[in-house]
DNA sequence: TCTTTTACTAGAACCATATTCGAGTTAACA
DNA sequence: TGTTAACTCGAATATGGTTCTAGTAAAAGA
């Protein structure tokens, strides 16, 4: 009995390198695509182009235009959550660690800006699969994030908040930032505003004194 | 020479009361077809048989398909901008000012479920004319609001800070938090968080004592 | 090594649907 | 009442996403 295909098999049967290597291609080049035209501006073919692809091979390994277009996102996101955890158990007491979250979605934004910029898009109608699977996503890396930061709050670092006030308060103003920057670059660098945004979020959560706001 | 067309006929000629109405109903047809089935997922045919005009009408008024999502996208833009500066006009004084913004933002959204989760959308692929209709809208209400604030900054009941960084500072929090609520209605109602980002939104953006903030 | 299986590629046919077009209708106005 | 232009209509067209059948090449099994 082969050992390596013994569950895989189950699950999926392992890829050959040629499919990785396609499916890569082509999400670069949709990427590429999309940032150019926008979702809806590309045609199939000029992804298929832009891959060097038939018609047939795209249809086989995403089953339709929206599935490149999830793949891509989930996959990006992915990317990101990475990143995000990476940073994160890099820094040390709570200040630092609400910082590093602002500054890491600034840093990556500006380091991958075509993809964060696809990041921020709506309303692609996601298959309800793709639907379920980006939950998965969101909801181990929401869960890691909290169990990073939850000592903190226990701790009295950190205000105690309903759980989903936190994520609006620390990354909603650097990422409207960024959504705006990213789609007008007329505005200046997040890099400039980035310690700024850092700042307010420490303040927006970090634990007030018990008499509450002391300045007035 | 008519006195009313004089510069009417300059720029538009005055259209029938018809014409208003049916515009009117495709718009109100295309925003329920899109909240139903998503933007991609409405035919013109949808928007057609619910708004009872045949697709030659729809295209004299419109243009295209995009036309119809561009101007419910900008009307619903210039609805929301009219009733945030109402109420910010009812608001006295910096802190009162800025709680307002989050509030409006909070109430309107629920009131408006619908047209606000479509305001969300990101990537309507704009023509360049719509996108500048668009920004024009914006520049105008930013200026008003601008010129709401000023005068608390310069008073120094406000921080001085880079003009760009006041939206996402006040907005940024109510805006995600909102956002997320719209898209998948399973976290508590805003309402009950309205106050929470309100004050957050006032902490970021308040003068602090000359001696920086004074908790530690 | 040969055979079998299956992942993968290809592109022509298909089909849904956005858009165009030419002809007709109605309202405003002289 | 005649003229003009806004408006409405739906059949015809064009675009572009998807399906389908026929293959090719790589892995698995003998």
């Amino acid at each position: 009995m082969p050992r390596s295909s013994q569950s895989a098999r189950r699950d999926r049967p392992e890829p050959r390198a040629a499919t990785v290597a396609r499916r890569a291609s082509v999400l670069k080049a949709a990427l590429d695509c999309f940032t150019a035209h926008g979702i809806d501006g590309t045609t199939i073919g000029d992804i298929q182009k832009a891959a060097r692809c038939s018609v047939g091979s795209l249809y086989h390994h995403f089953g339709s235009k929206e599935g490149i277009a999830e793949e891509l996102f989930i996959e990006g996101i992915s990317r990101f959550n990475r990143g995000m955890l990476r940073r994160l158990r890099q820094s040390r007491g709570a200040e630092e660690s609400v910082k590093a979250v602002v500054r890491f979605y600034c840093d990556w934004s500006m380091r991958n800006r075509s993809l964060a910029s696809y990041l921020h898009s709506r309303d692609i109608d996601f298959s309800e699969q793709a639907r379920v699977r980006l939950k998965t996503v969101y909801r181990s890396y929401i869960t890691e994030v909290f169990t990073w930061f939850g000592p903190f709050v226990a701790g009295g670092e950190m205000r105690a908040l309903p759980p989903e006030a936190y994520v609006p308060l620390i990354s909603g103003p650097i990422q409207e930032y960024v959504r705006r920057w990213l789609s007008g670059h007329y505005e200046p660098s997040p890099a400039r505003m980035k310690e700024l945004f850092a700042d307010a979020a420490w303040q927006a959560v970090r634990s007030r004194g018990p008499a509450g706001p002391a300045v007035h």
